[in-house]
DNA sequence: TCCACAGTTTGACAAGTATAGAAGTAATAG
DNA sequence: CTATTACTTCTATACTTGTCAAACTGTGGA
């Protein structure tokens, strides 16, 4: 049960409601599926949610660090992306015997 | 988006370690398909988890409040049950665009 | 009726979290 | 090189949470 660890984890990351607007909004874009804008910068979510630049850093790094997205940078600007892998993994955990 | 803020609740809920234990106890128990046995006795988490019996108190009546999971009193005992829908919800949020 | 057992409520407290402001770094434009 | 934009780190603060001890409620059995 190491992996409960990562479970709780994961969802302390999408426990916090501008959290989970900011995962929500990475996950729908994902599927706009061309390339330029797959992706969300930091500003966006600065603009939409009512919280400060620091505030937003701070919630983009707990997803990072529960695996959930992953970000890259791009000059200035930082994108997020889904971690397909942990979104997989969490949906099978609530999928368990269930059809 | 009104729905987001349930989310966030469900998921706050299972952040916490212990009571997300609690939660995959009731999962696992659920799937022993004889009625005896398909619910889980509080007492059984007091003994099993390393806390004391209010706080199990509290963290089912967290769990409850997240629709996560229903009770019923039986007698001096009450037994806890998975609400299938919300696992339902959950594991469809993640699965979302995805196959 | 009284006791023991199963669970709840209340109150307290240490530890953790969300947020903002101020100051810092990194990249790009001019 | 300087200014600006985009983001991060640090620090402080108000708030929330997990836990326990103690006291309470409800149920069934002797």
């Amino acid at each position: 049960m190491a992996d409960s660890r990562q479970l709780a984890k994961a969802f302390k990351a999408l426990s916090n409601p501008n959290r989970l607007q900011i995962f929500q909004e990475i996950m729908r874009r994902r599927q706009l599926d061309s390339k330029d804008v797959c992706g969300c910068a930091l500003t966006d979510f600065i603009n939409s949610l009512n919280v400060g630049a620091p505030t937003v850093s701070h919630h983009i790094k707990e997803l990072v660090n529960a695996d959930l997205i992953r970000v890259e940078r791009n000059g200035k600007f930082i994108t997020c992306f889904l971690n397909e892998e942990m979104s997989l993994r969490l949906k099978d955990f609530f999928a368990a015997r269930e059809q």
